[in-house]
DNA sequence: CGGCTCCTTGATCAAGGTCAAGACATGTGG
DNA sequence: CCACATGTCTTGACCTTGATCAAGGAGCCG
């Protein structure tokens, strides 16, 4: 019925972890002969802010970067994909051009789902567009919360929540460096202010013994003065 | 089978132009026999961040503000809701608690519809779900935009992006005045910044024959110029 | 009238943006 | 393996933006 093909250690027929395991058997049968397996090296592009969408992508490998770029070039990250997330949902749903572009971090395989597939889940299987529902809630609080975040906070308490929301999505290793490595500009990107100043920024941090850093990996040392400072 | 009271020209059970309407009419009628109506003078909060979810609001009259506060007390409009909207649905279909407060900005009109009859909407009938996922993608959209534009944009384009967003939401009477009045403090609190900070950009703007200012009242005199600077 | 609330303006100052220059790291082709 | 190029990080100096403080004016309402 479905091959299972070596993509590294992951299984490409696996969407357990994914809102896909919503959808009913015949439903799975479907997403099975239809879908499409990208396998990409790192900085590639996915899609880009202002074009037509022509279905999602789930990340089964890798990490992407969410931005919009303003006319200048300066580009501003919203979010991070990391591995079972789903990514392009919602201009498809909109039927909207993407209001955002996706980039590569690292290599990454990617499983694309083409949009009318997609749309006639939704429209056939309530659970999964309740479950959708939920998903675009969840993202709406976490974009609610940043707007105030920028709006409200001085660069620092923004840098402490940037690092905060990374800490929560990708977690620490065993010394406690963040499981994700971003260059300074990156960063600055997400806090949206200038590279120079989140260099000045996290130089401070580390002279509070908040955090440590070792060439881009940054070690998370004080997570509570973190909160607090990211809380204010 | 069911009565249409006077609330001035409100027709408090005609929900054609809300989400209400993708109900069918089993559905209709338990909304009908489970909606509160509240009649609420200026400055009522309806909702408070934090607080538990009872149900969502369906808006019939005025202008409410959607908004968060810091722990300094200093608040941050995210936007607002004009009658047809619904608000407060994020948090209930989350089940967290809101994450945001609401407040009558004018005398208004409010259908209070209870959790439990929402959420058993939402599972009943697919046609609702699928379009409370398309409207809660729309916001989703609005939010990642204000959120690039208040991390990439300076004080006067995001001044010009908020007086547009005003615009579409709440158009111009004859005289080209913005349908909604709002204190200088609340559109500081929009664009996120203090509120002298917005005289001296409105005063700019003014200079440029961009807008005029009779009191409170802003007209709009160049729409052009005006997305030219939001778009920037 | 007096007491609100809101608007306006000026003066001052700090946060952070910008520019410039150099250090360090990484990768690539010869 | 080296030489060079490119990308990234860092620091210092300077300057702009917009936040804050202070004071006064305008409008409104009981």
């Amino acid at each position: 019925m479905k091959e299972t093909p070596n993509h590294g250690q992951i299984d490409i027929y696996n969407f357990d972890d994914t809102i896909f395991k919503y959808l009913i058997n015949e439903q799975l049968e479907v997403l099975w002969s239809n879908i499409e397996v990208l396998e990409l090296d790192k900085n590639i592009v996915v899609y880009t802010e202002g074009s037509r969408p022509k279905g999602v992508y789930l990340v089964k490998k890798g990490i992407l970067k969410i931005y919009k770029t303003n006319n200048e070039g300066k580009e501003h990250i919203i979010r991070f994909a990391k591995p079972n997330d789903i990514i392009g949902f919602r201009s498809v749903i909109s039927d909207e051009p993407y209001c955002t572009s996706a980039k590569t971090l690292e290599p990454a395989v990617l499983v694309f789902v083409p949009a009318s597939i997609f749309i006639s889940f939704l429209k056939e299987n309530n659970l999964f567009s309740l479950q959708l529902v939920k998903l675009s809630c969840k993202e709406l609080g976490e974009s609610n919360q940043f707007i105030t975040d920028l709006a409200l906070k001085s660069l620092k308490e923004r840098l402490a929540e940037v690092l905060l929301i990374l800490y929560n999505n990708f977690g620490t290793d065993k010394d406690n460096f963040l499981r994700i490595t971003l260059t300074r500009e990156d960063i600055a990107n997400m806090v949206g202010t200038a590279t120079e100043s989140i260099i000045r920024q996290l130089a401070e941090l580390k002279k509070e013994n908040i955090i440590d850093l070792v060439g881009k990996k940054i070690k998370i040392l004080d997570l509570k003065k973190l909160e607090n400072l990211g809380k204010q």
